[in-house]
DNA sequence: CGTAAACTTGACCCTTTTCAAAGCCCGTGG
DNA sequence: CCACGGGCTTTGAAAAGGGTCAAGTTTACG
């Protein structure tokens, strides 16, 4: 078993989240800032390739993860699997079956991930203390039906080229604003193949094909596990994708 | 212009509502009720083919659709839609925009429509007022997303019989709960071949030929706008459909 | 009745899947 | 230091599921 190799593991307190630094989260109040920790119940660090939830799992916790890449996703009996969408620091997960959706899907950590734990049946309580509080799961989840719809879309109806350009483009943004991007312009990127052919609905062959079609044509380039666009524009164009204004997101 | 006609409008008050009286959704306090029905702006009624949000809509209404169909989509440029969700009796819809995702998804009227209209803006003297309405609305969005993730599943990883056969059974059972399916076990059905297309990602042609094969196959019968599943076992074991026990669901 | 919308069907084409096999990268152990 | 093995990526070739085109046919309705 891999034991989790120095995964940057959640602070102590709220007060030093690394997160709260990248100015990507809206503000909160000292007061608040204490009750989320107070309602946090722990932390975890979980090694690659382990679930967070498993897919059949009633009653999971509810969490923020704090660093590392996880993913949701669902199987059909002989194994189809789609990626549902993609955990990247900063997000909420958990509240389907915070609320008891059984149906559900399961949870895996691509990566060494540290995530913020918060007490299981306590939920009310936070909107009960604190609405405000309440009120920014709600944005966050009517947030993460926006990506859905987005996924969706790609699914629905983008060929595997748009597909392949709208999952780069997407990905990359999300990890701009949490600020991931390093000063030459590369992410991390932890996803293999497989992985985007289950995210996009393909094949993996297919995926591979047009994955080298796109970096041959010089829109991006993927080595060594880290990701550089270099044609934004183009890439944007033939997914259209477009990034609208970046809002501050709360934070849990 | 057809003006709609005579579609069950929303009663005056929501201690009249139908919806209650299905059994499917939570009980609520009269107190309660009573501030529902203050936060409710007024009721509309909406002609079959409007629709009820433009696609680049900045700042929609929330509301709860009373009686009859919508559904959510998003197009590309090319003119390529996607329908992300229906909308049923029930259904709270509009809270993406409540928070301002000006990306945003279009909802159109599938039939006339009746729908109970909340105040704009104030969104957060719910929660404020009654955190336990606001405690719904998460679980709405949260339910809500359970959807997103089963379509995505579904034009995912599903295959062309498998897409028809769960989009009937999901819908059958969603009406089902509401106590829209008729004596005959029949239900209203207006979705045409287009919309069924366009929800599962398949073309016009290909999804008239697999219907119809399914209802050669005598699973399903689909005539005058009514549906009538005449083999569940069959197409749930096709789609792979498993219905949770029917939750109560929270009403606005 | 006549027209338009919605549904059917057949034929052909193309994107994507499936199958099969190499090649590559890297960590392990001899 | 090098052989071995397992995971991941790449390629080629063939098959298929689904898309596109082009007519019909039926149904809804004014």
């Amino acid at each position: 078993m891999n034991a989790p190799t120095s995964p940057l593991a959640c602070p102590a307190t709220c007060h030093q989240c690394r997160l709260r630094q990248t100015g990507a989260f809206t503000l909160v109040t000292p007061a608040q800032l204490d009750f989320i920790e107070g309602f946090r119940e722990g932390t975890v660090v979980v090694a690659a390739g382990q679930a967070l939830v498993r897919e059949s799992q009633a009653h999971a916790k509810l969490f923020t993860l704090y660093a590392g890449w996880a993913f949701r996703y669902k199987t059909l009996s002989d194994g189809r699997r789609q990626i549902l969408n993609f955990v990247l620091p900063g997000d909420l997960v958990g509240l389907q079956q915070e609320f008891g959706e059984a149906s559900s899907h399961g949870i895996e950590a691509l990566t060494d991930c540290a995530l913020c734990v918060f007490q299981n049946d306590s939920l009310w309580a936070v909107f009960r203390e604190h609405p405000r509080l309440g009120y920014d799961v709600t944005w966050l989840a009517a947030h993460g039906e926006g990506h859905l719809d987005e996924n969706l879309l790609t699914t629905g109806r983008r060929n595997a080229t748009e597909r392949v350009a709208m999952l780069l483009m997407h990905l990359y943004r999300r990890l701009e604003r949490i600020k991931l991007v390093d000063a030459d312009g590369t992410v991390a990127f932890p996803l293999n193949q497989q992985h985007i052919a289950d995210a996009l609905g393909l094949s993996l062959v297919h995926t591979n094909k047009t994955l080298r079609r796109l970096s041959s044509l010089g829109l991006h380039e993927l080595k060594n596990g880290r990701l550089r666009l270099l044609n934004t524009r183009a890439l944007a164009r033939i997914a259209e994708y477009y990034d609208m204004p970046p809002r501050l997101m709360p934070l849990l």
